[in-house]
DNA sequence: GATGATTTGTACGTATGTATA
DNA sequence: ATATACATACGTACAAATCAT
């Protein structure tokens, strides 16, 4: 490997700690964002040269990526990027809105006044968005007013599971806020939880959780059914 | 709460025939049942030893451990057996249940007949073992019955971190089943998760699975206080 | 706080298994 | 079906970071 280092790589971000952990973040978002499309060849050696790193952290970032469930990994052969099937899917939105759901009623229950007051920050931030109506913009907020509730929910392994379940599904609904008119839906939804989140009302919360992610559900099934 | 119905009953894939595969079985046996207690040091080199291969494979199995949540791995320090708060583990119980009650309200939908046949064998099966009390042949039929469960439900996903949550609370209640009295009453509490099941009443079978997690985690944190 | 010992992180070579002709 | 090509699995060597003294 060459040690002039080219300018086209992105200057190290941060301070980073092992490269296995940089390749793990990086190759995540590449597949989150859908630069490496479901079923993509992830060859080990090419990704090596890629970053200009030799193939050992590769296949350690390739290995962690596959127990969270975004690539698949079979013996002697190269991991793809994970493609579930149809059916797959559907039981990772069931789980998905189970979780939120549960989440949200949590939250209703044990948030404390600066959480709530941040969720409704988040919230309101997301209503200004739907006018200037970035999608890419509005997603992040919109993860951000997720994360709120997962976190409020006060329960360390139910956020993290949670959150792993959202970054499996994600690959499939990048489109999503694409749809016109979506956006305004979403925060309507929104504002059924949140209402209840401060209201402290958990039964409330977690049903309306729990019908906005069976809407995005459905608006992933008609998206795929209109390609 | 429950969207329709998706008939998703693929196993879990962890298929490999190496040997970091083995290793992490291995380990995750040992971990499990406590060979290798919460805060053990997990040596590179000395596991490598103890298996003679070299540590390549280990560290992959120590990686893949850690991304199951049951090593702690920090970068250029020793992995760690993972030692969870109280606070931690109390969140994992309550994950569990809902999960758990999850399972069983939609093995009530959704198992077929010879699921169910299943179901009743194991639970038959269990009934005798309470007279012969033999805690560590109990134990491994007891897993066999919530896995049945899991499976009735035909959602992959869900199996996957009930089972995935399960292993994680594991290292933290092996005594269990060594109190005497509790193999007869564990045994009631299924009988009214299986009849709920059979009969295909989903919120009774929900919340009865719910009830039998909330006394199981009574039962450890009884443990735990008069260890 | 600095230095040596120890352990992890990365590079690279070779063996072995998989896929394709 | 056999052989050939090629990617992965593992071992070994060295670099870098941590910890013990």
């Amino acid at each position: 490997m060459s040690v002039s280092a080219p300018a086209d790589t992105q200057p190290i971000p941060f301070p980073r700690k092992t490269r296995a952990e940089e390749l793990r973040l990086q190759l995540a978002d590449e597949i989150v964002r859908g630069v490496l499309a479901p079923g993509s060849s992830l060859d080990e050696t090419t990704i090596a040269n890629r970053f200009n790193v030799s193939r050992t952290p590769v296949r350690e970032a390739l290995r962690l990526l596959g127990a969270s469930g975004l690539v698949e990994v079979r013996a002697h052969r190269a991991a793809v990027v994970a493609r579930p099937s149809a059916a797959q899917l559907e039981g990772m939105f069931e789980v998905m809105a189970e979780l939120e759901a549960l989440c949200a009623g949590l939250a209703a229950e044990r948030m404390n006044s600066a959480e709530r007051r941040s969720l409704e920050d988040i919230h309101d931030e997301l209503r200004v968005m739907i006018q200037s109506g970035d999608p890419q913009r509005y997603h992040e907020v919109n993860e951000a007013f997720h994360n709120c509730i997962y976190n409020g929910a006060h329960n360390t392994y139910l956020a993290e599971i949670t959150l792993a379940t959202r970054g499996r599904v994600q690959p499939f609904r990048r489109a999503q806020f694409r749809i016109l008119g979506r956006l305004a839906k979403s925060h309507f939804e929104h504002d059924r939880v949140v209402q209840a989140i401060l209201r402290g009302e958990h039964d409330i919360a977690a049903s309306a959780m729990y019908a906005h992610i069976v809407t995005v559900r459905e608006e992933y099934l008609h998206y795929t059914e209109t390609i």
